[in-house]
DNA sequence: GTTAGAATCACTGTCAACAGTCGAGTGCTG
DNA sequence: CAGCACTCGACTGTTGACAGTGATTCTAAC
C-alpha cells in the first residue's frame, strides 16, 4: 500500500508492576479507591490478576508518592488530605514552578519554548466544552511542560512526584473548582511574563496562580 | 532500683527491606558502589542475606530517589552525575530551602525555631576537628531541620527525597570540597535573616549559600 | 577468514507458598 | 456478668523456584 503511513510505535509491553502502578495511581487520583480505605494486597492482587510480590512494588512506589499511607504493621490505606496538607502540596509546586519559570527566563533563546507553553494553552482552550477529566489533564499538562522545558531533569522528576498529591487534592475538593482554577487568561500572562524575561514578575505570577488556586480548593465558598 | 533512668526505647524491629535500603544507600552515597557499577540483583541478595523479592522492594525506591537508574530490560546501575545534573539538583534544593525560610520567616513566634536552628550549628561547630563524614552529616542535619521546623510534611518529604542525591553529589565532587561549603557563620546569617522575618532577604541568603555550594562542588580549583 | 545459526549463559519478571503476628472472637471461671 | 486465657482468622513479611529473553560463545558451512 504505497502511500499508507504506517505508524507501528512500539507495542505497549510494560511490566505487569508499571500496569498495576497506572491503573492503582488512576483509581486512586479519581477517587475511585476513596480516601481512608484500607487495601488490602490480597485482595488488591485477585482484582488486578497479578501476584502480591508484583503488586508489593507497585505499593511501595505509590507510598513514597504520598498517595498511600501506611498505618501499624504495614497496613496500607489512601492518604486522606486536610486542609493544610493540600495548602503544604501547593506552596511546594509553587516553589517547583517558581523555580521552573526563573529557568525559563533566563534562556537567551525562549522562542521555541515560549511557542510549546502556547500550543498547551490552546489544547485547553480547545478542551472548554470537553469533560472535566480532560480539562484537568490538558491544564496539568501546560503545568508539567513548564518544568519539561527547563531540562532540568530533577525537576521535572520532583515535580511528577507530586503529581499524584496534586491530582488527590483536586479530587478531594471536588473537580468543579479543580477545573475553576483554569482561566486560559492567567495560564497567558504566565507565559507572557516568561517571554519578558522578568524573572520576579514569573515568578510573582506564579505565587499568585498557586495561591488562589490552593485557597480556590480548600476555600469555603 | 530507685532513681534509675529506665530509657528502653523499642526495639529496633525494621523490617529487612528497611534496613537493606539503609544500607544499600549509605553503600551508594559513601562511594562503596561507585557510579556506573551495575547492580545484579541476586548478587545483592546474596551479599545482604536476603531474599529477591524483598530487596527488589528496597531497590525501587532507591530508584524513585534518584540513586539507581534503570537500563534497558530492566538492569540497574548507580547513577552518574554529571556536573549540569548536580547544579540542577542544588537548584531545586535551593527552592525547597527557600520555600523553608520564608515559611518560617512568616511564623508569628519563631523563638523555639530560631534556637533549634542554633543548636544545630553548635553541633557544626563542636564538630570542627571530626571526621569529615559527621561534619557532612551535621550539615545535612542543619538543612534538614530547616525544613522540618516549618511543619510541612510535603516540603520535608520532597527534600527527604533529595538527600541522596545532594550526598551523592557531595562525594562525587569530593568530601574535602563538601565541607569547605560548612562556614558556620554563613549558615549564621542564614538563621539571623529568618530571626528578622524578612523573607526576601532569608530567601537571598539561602540562594547565595546553595549557588555558590554548588559552584563550589563542580568548579575547577 | 567470515558469518549464519545453534546452544548456552546471565539476568530479570513473575509467581505460589510458608511463616509470623496482631486482633477478634470464644469459652471457661470466679 | 466481668475478666482472663485460648483459639481462630486475616494479613503482611519473606522466601525459593520457574519462566522468558537478550547477550555471548561456539560451531560449521562457505
Amino acid at each position: 500500500m504505497p502511500g499508507s503511513v504506517v505508524t507501528l510505535l512500539g507495542l505497549e509491553k510494560k511490566s505487569l508492576r508499571e500496569q498495576a502502578l497506572a491503573s492503582l495511581r488512576t483509581a486512586i487520583t479519581s477517587g475511585q479507591l476513596a480516601p481512608g480505605r484500607h487495601l488490602v494486597e490480597t485482595e488488591l492482587s485477585e482484582m488486578l490478576q497479578i501476584s502480591r510480590g508484583t503488586l508489593r512494588e507497585a505499593l511501595r512506589q505509590l507510598e513514597q508518592e504520598g498517595l498511600l499511607s501506611a498505618g501499624p504493621r504495614g497496613r496500607l490505606s489512601v492518604r486522606h488530605l486536610d486542609e493544610k496538607e493540600i495548602k503544604d502540596i501547593f506552596a511546594v509546586r509553587a516553589a517547583l514552578e517558581s523555580l521552573a519559570a526563573r529557568t525559563l527566563c533566563e534562556l537567551p533563546d525562549r522562542m521555541a519554548v515560549i511557542e510549546s507553553l502556547h500550543q498547551a494553552i490552546d489544547v485547553m482552550e480547545a478542551l472548554r466544552g470537553a469533560s472535566l477529566e480532560e480539562r484537568i489533564e490538558s491544564d496539568m499538562e501546560f503545568h508539567r511542560s513548564l518544568c519539561r522545558l527547563t531540562g532540568n531533569e530533577t525537576l521535572l522528576h520532583t515535580w511528577t512526584s507530586l503529581e499524584g498529591s496534586i491530582r488527590m487534592s483536586i479530587m478531594f475538593a471536588g473537580l468543579e473548582r479543580g477545573v475553576s482554577n483554569m482561566s486560559v487568561e492567567r495560564h497567558r500572562d504566565i507565559v507572557s511574563a516568561i517571554d519578558t524575561g522578568d524573572a520576579s514578575l514569573a515568578r510573582k505570577t506564579i505565587h499568585e496562580h498557586m495561591d488562589s488556586a490552593a485557597d480556590n480548593l480548600v476555600g469555603t465558598p
